[in-house]
Order: C-alpha cells, then sequence, then structure tokens
DNA sequence: TCGACTGGCACCTTTGAATGGT
DNA sequence: AACCATTCAAAGGTGCCAGTCG
C-alpha cells in the first residue's frame, strides 16, 4: 500500500516558512488542505480513511523576533479526534480512482466542540497522520488491519492569528476564499471595492466576468490546486451511510458517538515527543522522509499488553523510515471486576477531562472505552474495559497515579480505542 | 502592560434552486 | 419531458481589525 501526498510542493512552500493554521472555535479548514491518493489496496475489499493529528513536541510555542520559539510546556492535550473521511467505508477501488480530499475537515480550539471538529491548542505544533483502515464497518476498525503515514511538510503551528506574515501571504495568494486580500498593484481589491460603492452594480458585473475561475491560484512557482466544479466532492457528504445510521440508533449525533471521545484511532504507545523539542519552523529541518506504519488492530480477544505490530523501512522516496519509537507499542486491556467497574463509572461520570478530585494535585485527564464491539453504552455489562488516564502534563512517561488500571501504564500511551468509546 | 483570543466586518467562492432555451 | 446553460440568492470561507480577557 502506498500514500501520496497531493500538491506536495505547495506544502513544502509553506513548510520552509512555517506553516500556520488558524483554529476558531466555530471551526476553520486548513489551507493547503490535506488531500492524498493511494495505491495498492485490494480493489474489492472495503477500508476507512481517516485523519487524526497528534503534537509534534511537548512543547508550546511563541511568534518573537520573527522566528517562533519555546515558551514553556505544552499544555495538557485536548480530547483527541479522529476524522473519518466521510466516503468510508468504500472500496479500495473506490479510494484509488481519485486523490482523496479532506477538504472539510475543520480544525478548532473549542474543547467543548460538538461539531466533530479536530481539538487543537493554539500555540502548539501538531502533524497530521493518515490511516488506511481494512474493515468492512465501523464495528470491525477496532481490530482491523491498519497502516497509518505521515508527511512531514503537512506539520503546522496552530494560531488564533496568523502569526508570520509570509504565511498571511501565501495564504491569501493561493487560497480563492482570500481573494480579496490579494494585492493588485498598488491598490488591493477590497480599496477597489470601496471606490465601487458609488457604483456598485458594475463592480459586481466586472467581478463576476473576471474572477471566474474558481481555482486556487498559484503564482510565481507553487503548483496550483486544481478545483474541479464538476466533481460532487465525497466530504460534502459529511458522513457515511454507516455513521448516520449509527447516529440514528443511538439518537445522538454520529460525532458524539463516533468521534468525540477523545481517542486515538491507534494506539500511540511510546511515541516520544519529548526529544523534538526545537525553535518551529527550523529554518532546514524539514524532513523528505515519509513515514509510515503498519499494524493490526489488537484482536478483542487479546488482553495481552504486546500486539503484533509491525513496521519496516521502505524503500521508495515516500515512505521512508519509521521511528523507532512506534516500533513496540504496546496494548493494555484489562478486565474489570464490579468493584472496579463501579470505581470506574464513578471515575467516568465525574472526572473525564478533568481531575480526580480525589487525588488532588495529580491533574489527570481520563478516557475510557469500552472494548466489546456491540456493547457501546452498555459496555459496562461486558466487563471489558480498555482504559487511559494520565497527567495533563504532557507527556509523560510518568508514574501512572491511578489505583485501577494496566500495570504497563507507566508507560506513557494513549491507547486505541476507536471508535467504541465514551 | 501585553500577548492571545474573539466577534464583527467586507469580500469572496461555492452551492443549489429557479428559470429559460433547445 | 429531458437536458443544458445561465442567473441569482443564500450559505459559508477568508483575513483584518478593534475590542476584550487573563
Amino acid at each position: 500500500m502506498r500514500m501520496k501526498l497531493e500538491y506536495s510542493e505547495l506544502w513544502k512552500s509553506f513548510h520552509d516558512i512555517g506553516t500556520e493554521m488558524v483554529i476558531t472555535k466555530s471551526g476553520r479548514r486548513m489551507f493547503p488542505y490535506c488531500n492524498v491518493s493511494v495505491s495498492g489496496l485490494v480493489p474489492y475489499a472495503k477500508y476507512f480513511i481517516m485523519v487524526d493529528m497528534v503534537p509534534v513536541d511537548n512543547s508550546r510555542y511563541k511568534w518573537n523576533n520573527e522566528q517562533w520559539e519555546v515558551a514553556g510546556k505544552a499544555e495538557p492535550q485536548p480530547p483527541f479526534r479522529t476524522y473519518i473521511h466521510p466516503d468510508s467505508p468504500a472500496l479500495g477501488s473506490h479510494w484509488m480512482k481519485q486523490p482523496i480530499s479532506f477538504l472539510k475537515l475543520k480544525l478548532t480550539n473549542n474543547p467543548l466542540d460538538q461539531r466533530g471538529h479536530i481539538i487543537l491548542h493554539s500555540m502548539h505544533r501538531y502533524q497530521p497522520r493518515f490511516h488506511v483502515v481494512q474493515a468492512d464497518d465501523l464495528y470491525s476498525v477496532r481490530w482491523s488491519v491498519f497502516q497509518t503515514f505521515t508527511f512531514p511538510e503537512t506539520s503546522f503551528t496552530a494560531v488564533t492569528v496568523y502569526q508570520n506574515t509570509k504565511i498571511t501571504k501565501l495564504k491569501i495568494d493561493h487560497n480563492p476564499f482570500a481573494k480579496g486580500f490579494r494585492e493588485e498593484g498598488t491598490h488591493n481589491k477590497r480599496h477597489r471595492a470601496q471606490k465601487n460603492q458609488l457604483c456598485p452594480e458594475s463592480a459586481a458585473k466586472k467581478l463576476k466576468t473576471s474572477d471566474k475561475e474558481p481555482e486556487f491560484e498559484c503564482f510565481q512557482d507553487v503548483p496550483r490546486l486544481p478545483y474541479d466544479p464538476h466533481r460532487k466532492d465525497p466530504d460534502t457528504l459529511m458522513l457515511s451511510n454507516m455513521t448516520k445510521e449509527m447516529a440514528q440508533d443511538s439518537h445522538m449525533s454520529p460525532w458524539e458517538e463516533v468521534q468525540d471521545p477523545g481517542q486515538s484511532l491507534h494506539n500511540e504507545g511510546v511515541m516520544d515527543y519529548t526529544n523534538s523539542e526545537q525553535l518551529v519552523p527550523g529554518q532546514s529541518n524539514y524532513q523528505s522522509h515519509r513515514t509510515q506504519e503498519f499494524g493490526r488492530m489488537p484482536s478483542p480477544s487479546c488482553t495481552d499488553s504486546q500486539t503484533d505490530y509491525q513496521a519496516f523501512e521502505s524503500k521508495s522516496n515516500d515512505m521512508a523510515t519509521v521511528p523507532e519509537q512506534m516500533l513496540s507499542r504496546p496494548q493494555p486491556t484489562i478486565s474489570l471486576d464490579s468493584s472496579q467497574r463501579k470505581a470506574l463509572d464513578f471515575s467516568m461520570s465525574t472526572n473525564i477531562g478533568g481531575c480526580l478530585k480525589d487525588r488532588p494535585g495529580m491533574p489527570l485527564y481520563s478516557q475510557y472505552t469500552m472494548e466489546q464491539p456491540l456493547g457501546l453504552w452498555s459496555g459496562a455489562l461486558a466487563g471489558q474495559y480498555t482504559t487511559s488516564v494520565y497527567p495533563q502534563s504532557h507527556p509523560p512517561p510518568h508514574p501512572h497515579p491511578s489505583g485501577y488500571h494496566h500495570s504497563n501504564m507507566a508507560e506513557w500511551s494513549q491507547y486505541s480505542l476507536f471508535p467504541y468509546s465514551c
């Protein structure tokens, strides 16, 4: 299986300066947005394609003297969300037919967001990850074969206001929605429009004829992102029928059930971000490699801490080395007796995203899921949970502070729980 | 005091319904 | 009746900026 980032030259032009993505309370699209093409899928097998964003490091940044510099430790990670491409699940032939667009993926800084947007912290760096999961439906995603792809040039700093004016200019130059801010000689269109207020009809007419081409415009040497007006963007569907059905079944928003839980798609067990504390953007820190992970979601019956994750170094330029820390990933699963479930249920109802009140001074961010695929909200009856509770001071390793969790929790990890979570 | 954030604004694109012509 | 092209308004995506907040 191969994945290629479309318009990587445009991404690189942003990356060279230090990509920034605006995040807003209501959600903001990315620009450039993620667009990938895949090959090597089994044409008649069904796949889910997903995206999530992982912190690049454990730092918060500030823009100072025309450059990014570390401004302290990262804030506690907000609820972790995974964006499922709305075509999912679809046949391999469908995914390989044309590039896969994540145009409508939105980023927000609202930790209480109910619309399924990916929640990020401002002034933190993130790296998008693309997951290809071979699964017939959401119920089997949990333990299906998957591969994860990462493109270093897509990393970015989340901001509420652009810091680097060069980034602002690049965005204005290439994003059609920002056309109104482009310069035209000494005056931009905004100024011209103000003049045309005396004669709005002629101004509108002029715009209608001259600004017709609905494409991403690229100046100089930056490639264009083509726009096909005849293509019905699959993103407009927003959710697959499967997801909608699940939502209807549960009388909840699909996002609330599927994506809201703040769970990582895959076990990022020993991701160690602490070694990458550096200025962003580094002047020459662009890494030309691609990373790719291989794995299998654990069997529901597997309760061991280790699974058969594999990774290998790719020979191609598009798929290069796998970070060493990804080679082994713990997969803790625990079975709880009734008293433990009771304690966990109490914790779920009182402490999600907050602190364990009975452990003052030990702020926690809690995530809980149920292992049984059909258990969903009644999963307590199944008696099997996968859970992670970790300090807000991201990242650990940190001695696990909780009293009722897997022994492997000392190894900092965020467990693979998607999508059965709450 | 200052940096981060928010909401409103003007400008723009996108979308889909309505309309008319072939 | 079906198809296509055009028009139009509404919805929504942009960056900017003044004000607010911590």
